[in-house]
DNA sequence: CGTTGGATCTTCT
DNA sequence: GAAGATCCAACGC
């Protein structure tokens, strides 16, 4: 079943980014009907956190979605090629985020792989933010859908599967250096194991 | 294997 | 003008 707004509403952002892992990520543009199921995320704490768009409660055309009311797709372009694919959590007024950086494919995978101009599956096909995105045909203009409401054609939906504690890692996020003491929190979560998990390292902490 | 550099948009200096 | 929540092809060992 599609996840409800009251899922996304919840204040904790580091414990929605842990729930969504196993949750499957659904795009249908066009009639092609591609899915994946989340094996890895980041949280990104708004005003708090210096790794986050909306640090200091920075406002600009790009992150103003953030500020909206949570279970919104964010989605934005990294080093001009990227897309990176967000889900915005909280209420209004308070710029959460959850950065969705790996799915494994399940539904349209030849689909996904004609996107993504590759022959064979692959863990390249969609273990990172930018490679999945592509997968899945997410762009910027996605930015605002509503991912409780299946006829957004971009949502998330829970299919019974439930990902034990043990099974969950954290470790720090990748591509953060520049958020300093910020850099170090372990807000990146991935299913232990899984082949479809990016190969993005965090930094380490300090010895 | 590991490392390097190109692609080229948004935002801030 | 520079750097970034990235990816991959092209190199050198």
């Amino acid at each position: 079943m599609i996840l409800k707004p009251e899922f996304y509403h919840r204040k904790n952002v580091v414990q929605i980014a842990k729930d969504l892992l196993g949750k499957f990520l659904v795009t249908n543009h066009d009639g092609e009907y591609t899915s994946g199921m989340i094996v890895e995320t980041e949280a990104y704490a708004g005003a708090i956190d210096k790794a986050s768009h909306a640090f200091g409660n920075r406002r600009t055309a790009r992150t103003e979605i953030m500020y909206g009311v949570g279970g919104k797709a964010y989605v934005y372009l990294c080093y001009g090629i990227h897309h990176l694919f967000n889900v915005v959590t909280n209420e209004a007024e308070i710029p959460h985020a959850v950065l969705i950086r790996a799915v494994e494919p399940v539904d349209g995978i030849d689909i996904m792989l004609h996107r993504r101009k590759k022959e064979k599956l692959a863990p390249a096909l969609s273990a990172g933010p930018g490679a999945l995105s592509e997968a899945l045909a997410i762009y910027t203009k996605d930015t605002g859908l509503d991912l409780s409401e299946k006829s957004s054609l971009l949502y998330i939906e829970d299919r019974g599967i439930k990902i034990p504690k043990s099974q969950i890692v954290a470790d720090t996020r990748v591509g953060v250096a520049y958020a300093k003491e910020d850099a170090y929190l372990p807000y990146r979560f991935y299913i232990k194991d899984n082949k479809y998990v990016s190969k993005g390292k965090g930094l380490k902490l300090p010895a």
